[in-house]
RNA sequence: GCCCCCAUCGUCUAAGUGGUUAGGACACGGGCCUUUCAAGCCCGCGGUCGGGGUUCGAGUCCCCGUGGGGGCACCA
């Protein structure tokens, strides 16, 4: 262990887009750690590109993070000790911190222009050499470099790599990466317009707010070294380094591109948080969904609630290879947690999915349906379209489909013409004696159950799908059962004689 | 072109320091239940990337291939 102290972990997204489920599961690892140490989970804002800046997208991150329960101790909207947690907040400081490496004889002043590089790397790229720094700037005399930049000319300040020997990383989950020093860019540290680059920044920062463990996206393995030689150049005790493996297209083949992503949406998959929730897919078990990819717990246990994952992640059973997501398997933790929730609750969260459809709904009403449903529910945005007609005044029926299986219009049209003159008659209705009534129907007329109950369902539902028949028609109520009957009596009427044309 | 990482069923994964028929989940196929659709239960299909080593013994350790991923910006 490099730092004591109590564990101090941290998401640090940049504002450059929505939060996806690559950020949401380094957000949720985080966070589980530090809840189970009894520790802090900082939110840290690294926007220190202002051109990449996207409106709205700081909104969208922390809109996510909430939803999906994972709340911060430390952030920009709630302050803390170590704060300000912006970066751009922050600007002055990394300044400072980059003389200082200056001095140090860790980095240097670079006055070479942006078409300097521009030239120097395609030249590299057609001579098939590496593009990197050739140093011009290194070679400088630091004095004269010093009156330049009192003089207020332009300049970057880069890391004075190494340009022998090795240096050698330590990743929690992959141990020692051993990389060669001349393998190593002079990269830039703090840009033209005062910004640090992300590299400056996040070193600086992750150890001023004093974080033990650095859960960041394997897209960071290959400048890992430099972070490691700036901790050293700095003199600072370096954080545990935890590289999370990357999220790969459902096929395995390749990251998922904006391309795929659209795809997806289309068929109300989604890999960014937003979606998943207008989707109708429950905190839960998109956490849980998360958490299984690069990460398991034993041979056999897959549910887990937040609780259950804060009492039992652990660093030491994450996988560094890549994992492809599997939307069916989010279906399924969807439908697993939403049979996990209490009816109330149920309601409660189907709410909004309902109005959006058009039904405007409490959740008073919608906790009658919920025994019926609650089973037959793979995400939230299933409730209207299996229990809309619950609350409508009127349904379509089509016609066709009120034939009964192997029947005709005139059979179904008897059929369901006595059912109507016995429900007509019934008193009390309730499950019993709606099922009572029918299944003697189906005895009496000598069909078999799913021809009647089919021709019932579709009459009083207008749809071949739906939840359990009895259940529906008392919930439905008798007048609405009646009168939607007679529609479909004379809908099997037109359908016995077709008219003929006028 | 250079650097780094990864490799068990189609997919997510288990098999602490090498030791039985490589286990579970999703998906898929079949069955049970059954008024539809689900849910639930049962059964089945299916895997250690290839080649060399080390060893009595390799999914597990080493090397080489191959495949995949990431990076090589005054972006993060």
């Amino acid at each position: 262990m490099s730092q004591q102290g109590p564990v101090r972990t941290r998401f640090a997204p940049s504002p450059t887009g929505w939060l996806h489920i690559g950020g949401a599961r380094t957000a949720l690892y985080s966070f589980l750690l530090a809840r189970q140490a009894g520790g802090q989970f900082i939110l840290r804002i690294e926007d220190t590109d202002r051109k990449r800046y996207v409106p709205g997208s700081e909104e969208d991150l922390m809109e996510g993070l909430r939803w999906l329960g994972l709340e911060w101790d430390e952030g920009p909207d709630k302050g803390g000790p170590y704060g300000p947690y912006r970066q751009s907040e922050r600007k002055a400081l990394y300044r400072r911190y980059a003389e200082e490496l200056v001095a140090r004889g860790h980095a240097y002043y670079c006055f070479c222009t942006p078409e300097r590089l521009a030239r120097l790397r395609e030249e590299q790229r057609r001579r098939k050499l590496p593009p990197r720094y050739d140093g011009l700037c290194r070679r400088l005399d630091p004095e004269e470099a010093r009156r330049r930049v009192e003089a207020g000319e332009s300049h970057v300040i880069r890391f004075k790599a190494p340009r022998e020997g090795t240096v050698t990383a330590h990743d929690l989950i992959r141990g020692d990466i051993t990389v060669a020093n001349k393998d190593i860019d002079d990269y830039i540290l703090l840009k033209s317009d005062g910004y640090p680059t992300y590299h400056l920044a996040v070193v600086v920062d992750d150890h001023l707010m004093k974080i033990t463990h650095v859960l960041r996206g394997a897209e960071w393995l290959g400048t890992f070294p430099l972070h490691v030689h700036l901790y050293r150049a700095f003199g600072w005790p370096e954080p545990i380094w935890v590289h999370l493996s990357t999220f790969l297209k459902p096929s395995g083949k390749g990251k998922i591109s904006k391309r795929d992503a659209d795809i997806f949406r289309k068929d109300h998959k989604s890999v960014l948080i937003r979606d998943l929730r207008e989707f109708g897919y429950l905190p839960e078990a998109v956490n849980n969904w998360m958490a299984l990819m690069g990460w398991s717990y034993d041979d056999r246990t897959e549910f887990f609630t937040l609780d259950d994952l804060i009492e039992k992640f652990s660093l030491e059973r994450l996988k560094p290879s890549p994992a492809a997501v599997n939307f069916s398997k989010l279906d399924h933790f969807n439908g697993l947690h939403i049979r996990a929730l209490a009816p109330e609750e149920l309601a409660r969260r189907l709410v909004p999915f309902f109005q959006k459809a058009g039904y405007s709904v409490t959740p008073e009403d919608l906790l009658p349906l919920i025994p019926i449903i609650q089973t037959r529910l793979t995400t939230l945005e299933d409730g209207p379209q299996l229990a809309g007609f619950f609350f409508q005044e009127d349904i379509e029926h089509p016609e066709q489909d009120l034939i009964g299986d192997k029947m005709d219009a005139a059979s179904s049209y008897q059929a369901l013409s006595k059912v109507y003159q016995r429900l007509e008659a019934l008193d009390p209705w309730t499950t019993e004696t709606i099922e009572q009534v029918l299944r003697g129907l189906v005895e009496e007329l000598g069909l078999k159950p799913r021809q009647l109950f089919g021709i019932v369902r579709v009459a009083v539902t207008g749809r071949r799908v739906s939840p359990p028949l009895f259940e529906t028609m008392a919930l439905l109520g008798k007048e609405r059962c009646l009168r939607w009957m007679k529609q479909a009596l004379a809908a099997l009427e037109r359908l016995q004689a077709p008219a003929s044309p006028s």
